[in-house]
RNA sequence: GGUGGAGUGGCCGAGAGGCGAGGCAACGGCCUGCAAAGCCGUCUACACGGGUUCAAAUCCCGUCUCCACCUCCA
């Protein structure tokens, strides 16, 4: 019944007790709107989303914040370059990932911050760790000092001597090289803000650690992102939150990436699959089910064949849930998940596992279908619903079915459709059966699945 | 060099000392006018070499290969 986490800083599996009974607090490192979004970004998301699911399944009370960080490097060059405002780049690419995550039905968070709206947090924060001798200023740049905290690496266990001295680019007068920038000087043509050391703008990293504060208070429950956020990211939020006094995140979860021939999908790479491509040629609940089925700590290795398996697999469950509506009218979703599915979500979100519970309580309803046992069809497709709505699958779902199937047209088609199969049953009943091939063949050349059952013909869109 | 992860059947993908995950594909059967879908069945694997154990994919030692992070990253 106890919710299991991967924490990264204990590197195990760790029975999950919220700092509140019945409340849990998730913040979760979003985008950073350089660019359009991938499906590794979107992954992320997605991950996050389920265990938010799950949380609420388990009664828990979810406060879910994902920041976006509006000001970065890349944003202020492409600024440059586009001669566009830093803002509206910024600005384009969170409509961007918001239109990805809303595709692939994640629920909102319960908040989204910008960093750029959180500048006088971010001041109060460097002037605590002034004072308190963790940071220092050089230049009009605010450097945290990476010696005065003890602490510094433990996430990603590694020594501070092991790490190569970086040079940060206009970052001068560091005392130590692997100090690092929480607020930077302004350059000139560049965005900039007032703060007590001169003009400037934030550093990466300073942004989670001042709005977590903000919103999540002094101490939260989990801090989740990509894994290859854990240094420098994670580790320079821990450091400055932490200085400052905070007790900070009591759970570190990451997600793997998505991966593409190997090696790791990224905008530097210049090897990602966006989101908006993708949704464009496979229907969105398919890639929900794509993305979100492996196991979060696992890599994805994208490829077409592995997207079909899903569509294939992702339809038989759907062809499940529509013949049982076929025979018996609607039904609900059970109000529990089957105790296997469940315990498997509570260790350490076990999709995969909790995923093979489903498909066998499919196959479980199709005998019953198949053996004219419609009560216990019944019964299994409400296990089966209670378990796709955990995993935000559930193809009844109004997200889904509005943007699915829910327009004016399918009612259209579907009239079309049954007239031409009307023609083909009457051919069929006369035993005209090129006829009927004919008219089937016509129909599937025309993007349509038919299946014929005892009750009349089915058609379905193929894709 | 430091830190972390991975190698599972034709393919994808879980598991982590004994009780064959699941899906896709393929093949055989049932059903069907033929299909499709569905059901039943078949194929039963853990990179390599040692070791521990009654028992190892799982633990230990060694080796190989791959990936990631080490101040752009989800």
């Amino acid at each position: 019944m106890t919710i299991r986490l991967y924490d990264t800083n204990a590197r195990q599996v760790r029975d999950f007790t919220p700092l509140r009974p019945g409340c849990v607090s998730i913040y979760l490192c979003g985008a950073t709107v350089q660019a359009a979004p991938h499906i590794g970004h979107i992954r992320s998301g997605l991950n996050f989303d389920i265990m938010q699911r799950w949380f609420r399944y388990r009664g828990y009370d979810v406060t879910f914040v994902r920041n976006v960080t509006d000001i970065d490097d890349k944003i202020i060059a492409k600024s440059a370059v586009q001669g566009r405002p830093w803002w509206a780049i910024g600005y384009e690419n969170e409509r961007a990932f918001n239109a990805g995550y809303d595709a692939l039905g994640c629920q909102p968070p319960t908040y989204e911050p910008r960093a750029t709206g959180h500048i006088p947090e971010m001041i109060e924060m460097m002037q605590g760790l002034i004072e308190r001798g963790h940071a220092y200023v050089a230049d009009g740049n605010v450097y945290f000092d990476v010696r005065s905290y003890a602490d510094y690496l433990e996430l990603s266990n590694q020594e501070l001597e092991n790490l190569r001295q970086p040079e940060g680019e206009g970052e001068t007068g560091k005392r130590d090289q692997r100090d690092f920038a929480m607020w930077k000087a302004v350059k000139p043509g560049e965005p900039s803000w007032d703060t007590p050391w001169g003009r400037g703008r934030p550093g990466w990293h300073l942004e989670c650690s001042a709005m977590a504060h903000k919103y999540l208070g002094e101490a939260f429950d989990i801090h989740g992102g990509g894994i290859d956020l854990i240094f420098p990211h994670h580790e320079n939020e821990i450091a400055q939150a932490k200085a400052f006094g905070d007790a900070f995140a009591q759970y570190w979860v990451h997600n793997a990436w998505v991966t593409m021939s190997g090696e790791k999908m990224s905008k530097s790479l210049d090897n990602s699959v966006l989101v908006s491509d993708m949704v464009q040629r496979w229907r969105p609940i398919v890639l929900r089910y794509y993305l979100g089925t492996p196991h979060y700590r696992s890599m994805i290795e994208y490829s077409e064949e592995a997207l079909r398996e899903a569509e294939a697999a992702f339809a038989r469950i759907e062809g499940f849930v529509q013949r049982v509506i076929e025979k018996a009218g609607p039904v609900e979703p059970a109000a529990e998940v089957p105790p296997a599915f469940a315990e498997a979500m509570d260790d350490d979100l076990g999709v995969p596992q909790a995923l093979a519970i489903l498909h066998t309580t499919v196959r479980q309803g199709n005998s019953a279908l198949t053996a004219d046992d419609k009560e216990s069809a019944v019964a299994r497709l409400a296990e089966v619903r209670a378990m796709l709505g955990v995993l935000g699958l559930d193809p009844l779902d109004p997200h889904w079915t509005g943007a699915d199937r829910g327009d004016d047209l399918h009612g259209v088609v579907d009239s079309l459709v049954r007239l031409v199969l009307e023609q083909r049953q009457s051919a069929r009943s006369r035993k005209d059966y090129a006829t009927a091939d004919a008219i089937r063949d016509q129909l599937v050349q025309a993007g349509l699945e038919i299946e014929d059952t005892p009750t009349g013909s089915r058609w379905t869109l193929h894709s």
